[in-house]
This record gives C-alpha cells, sequence and structure tokens, in this order.
DNA sequence: ACCAGATTTGAGCGATCACTCAAGGGTGAT
DNA sequence: ATCACCCTTGAGTGATCGCTCAAATCTGGT
C-alpha cells in the first residue's frame, strides 16, 4: 500500500474554498492558500496541479454541497412552493450568525474572472446553468402537484428564483440591517407563494 | 499658464474604468493600464497616486453616470412606477447591443475586494447606499402621486428593486438566451406595476 | 533666443508572484 | 534490519508586481 497521507484532502478542500471566497482568485496568494491548507508548495502542487486546479476543485465542492441542500429541499415533502419560499425566508433570517453573509461563490467567481477566458469562468457558468435544472425541476414537480396556473413556464419561474436568491446573497454580503435583509427575502418569498395564489384566480 | 496636458483626464478615465470593469481589480496590472490609457507609470502616478487611486476615480466616474442616468428618470415626467418598469425593462433589451453584457461595476467592486478592508470596499458599498436612497427618492415621488397604496415603505420597495436590477445585470453577464433575458426583466418589471394595481384593489 | 518651471519619460527598484525539483524522511513489504 | 517507494519539504526559479525618481522634454513668458 501506499503512505497514507499526512493531509486530509477534504479539509484542505475547504480551507481552500473559505479563503477563495473571502479573497477572490486573483488576491489570494501562494503564501497564502500554505497558511491556510498547512501544506508547502509542493505538496499544493502534487495535490491539485496548479492555483487554477486547486480553484476547480474548491469550487466543485461549492457547487456539490449547494446542489445537494436544493435536493434535500425538493425530496423533503409538501409543497414545493413553500419549501422554496421557506428557502428564501430562512437565508434571509440567517445573516445575523457567524461570518457567513458571503455572495454566492458561482456568482462571485463569475464576475471575478476575465470574460470567458479560462477554464473557470466556464466552469462557473455551467455549475449555474446545473443550478438552473435543478430549481426548474422543482417548479416542475409543483406544476405537476397542480400549484401552478396553467400556462406557467419552470423554466422563466426558475430563472426568477435564482435571480432572487442571487441578490438576495448580495444584498447580504453587502451588510446592513438585517431586519431589512429579512423583509427583502420576504418580499422575495412572497412573489413565489402569489404564484400559488394566482391559480384561484 | 502651465504646460497643456498631453493626455485627457476624462478619456484615461473612461479607459480605466473600462478594463477594471473587464478584469477587475487585483486582474489589472499597471502594464494593462499603461496600455489603456497610452500613459508612463510616472504619469499615472502624476495624476492619480496609485493604482488604488485611479480605480477610486473610476469608480467614482461610474458612479455618476449612473447616478445621473436615474435622475433623468425621475425627472422626465409622468408615473414614476411606469418609469421603473420601463427602465428594467429597456435594459432586458439592450442587451443584444454592443460587450455591454456586464454586472453592475458597484456589485462587482464589492465582492472583489477583501472583507471591508481598503477604502475601495467602503467607497463601493457608500455608493450602493446613494443609488437605494435615488430610487427610494422615486418611489416616493409615486408615493406622492399617489401610484402606492398607503401602507407602501418606499425604502423596501427601493432595495427590492435594487436587488432585482442587479440581478438583472449579473444575469445579463451571464449570458445566455436574450429572449430569456427579456422575460426576467419583464417579470421584475410586472412586479413593479403590481404595486398600482394593488393600489385598487 | 532664452530661461524657469511643470510634466513626461522609462529604466529600474525591492517585493512578491506562481511554480519547480533535488533532497530528505517516513512507510510497508520482505 | 533493510530496502524500494512515494510523499513531503522548502529554498530557489524567472517573471511580474506596484511603484519611484533623476533626467529628458516641452511650454509660455520675457
Amino acid at each position: 500500500m501506499t503512505r497514507a497521507q499526512p493531509y486530509d484532502r477534504e479539509t484542505a478542500l475547504d480551507a481552500a474554498l473559505n479563503l477563495f471566497w473571502q479573497k477572490g482568485y486573483h488576491a489570494t496568494s501562494l503564501k497564502d492558500l500554505e497558511a491556510a491548507l498547512a501544506m508547502k508548495p509542493g505538496s499544493i502542487y502534487a495535490a491539485f496541479k496548479s492555483k487554477e486546479g486547486l480553484y476547480l476543485s474548491a469550487l466543485e465542492r461549492y457547487f456539490h454541497r449547494n446542489r445537494d441542500g436544493l435536493r434535500a429541499l425538493a425530496a423533503q415533502g409538501g409543497s414545493p412552493l413553500a419549501a422554496l419560499a421557506g428557502h428564501l425566508r430562512s437565508f434571509g433570517r440567517q445573516q445575523a450568525e457567524e461570518s457567513g453573509h458571503r455572495a454566492c461563490m458561482l456568482v462571485k467567481t463569475l464576475l471575478d474572472v476575465t470574460e470567458q477566458d479560462g477554464a473557470i469562468g466556464l466552469r462557473a457558468r455551467g455549475y449555474l446553468d446545473e443550478m438552473t435544472a435543478e430549481i426548474t425541476a422543482i417548479f416542475e414537480a409543483a406544476r405537476d402537484a397542480g400549484e401552478l396556473p396553467e400556462g406557467a413556464d419552470p423554466v422563466r419561474l426558475a430563472r426568477k428564483y435564482q435571480a432572487d436568491m442571487t441578490a438576495l446573497r448580495i444584498e447580504a454580503h453587502r451588510g446592513g440591517d438585517p431586519a431589512a435583509l429579512a423583509a427583502l427575502a420576504d418580499d422575495m418569498a412572497r412573489d413565489v407563494e402569489r404564484l400559488r395564489l394566482a391559480e384561484s384566480g
């Protein structure tokens, strides 16, 4: 057998993700990463190939975490629309906790990298598209459950929902009054709930 | 009199703004700026003090441009709500033109810089707050014109509007189907128009 | 024609960047 | 105990970073 690795890949990736999330790709230096991962440059390059490779691996981890969270939301049974609205509200409320007021890592990545050069921007766009698809699936479930009016377009609704979530997280990043953030989340959640109300009109 | 300056300050600032907007603060090097501004490092530092100073000057220019645009929107007479809704729709439509699909520079700046260190992040937050105030003023005009229901809160409405605009511009940056972007803008514009409809209900 | 003074110039500063690789060291098989 | 193997180590690579400053250049006043 090979020698056991003195570092834990998942722990290292989490540390890298946190650092990249805070400082962005360009502003994070290898020195920073060496300290955060407790790894020497040689080890980092052996494990992740390059700074870009490390970023991509961290981003993948972030994406899977978020996608799984969304799937859990969809799988919890009950009304899909209520689940989506509740997700917005709970995000709006959780701002007071920890250091968590940070924008979506995928959006941050999208804005951070140049045009569509490099693999990072393309990957972020791809993940965002996958997230759109996940949300679309939930709206389709809502439609199948009879929660949506006749002409509703799940893809269009998903894009609106994703836009709201993006804006909410940016507002959280911006800081400011927690009550105002909760109010914003409530406004957005109401938009989702109104879809069901419109059904009976 | 002093010698005429071979470079034009506004032209240089526009060039710097474009470059920073495309590449972000950290990814833009002095070499890039020298080429874009057609200025040597010494001149740049004489005129703008530092890379950070240049960024702040360019950001100020961006802010003033956007704020003035918003004020022109408010001053064009007619229904404030209709003006706000139209502004969203026209932004959603203009995506096909030029290389313009870029996120809001203030938001990009906010996500690009670390925590609240440095003057840049603070300045971006300040400008965003000023934009919120401008939008609030328009909603107050709408209220005074009798376009809003009794209990409507102009500040809260402004935050929602700003969040929508932010999300719309990020969606434009993301690229994708122009029709989908227009549809998203239309959804958001409808939210604004619904405020007036609610008045009669 | 000439000077005083402001501005531009661009080579080059130390620091830091992402990254490499020969040497060192711990592990499991024998 | 010894070896082969692979991983880790960290000083060091050339390139580029943001930035400086003495010298060159141009201007308007006389």
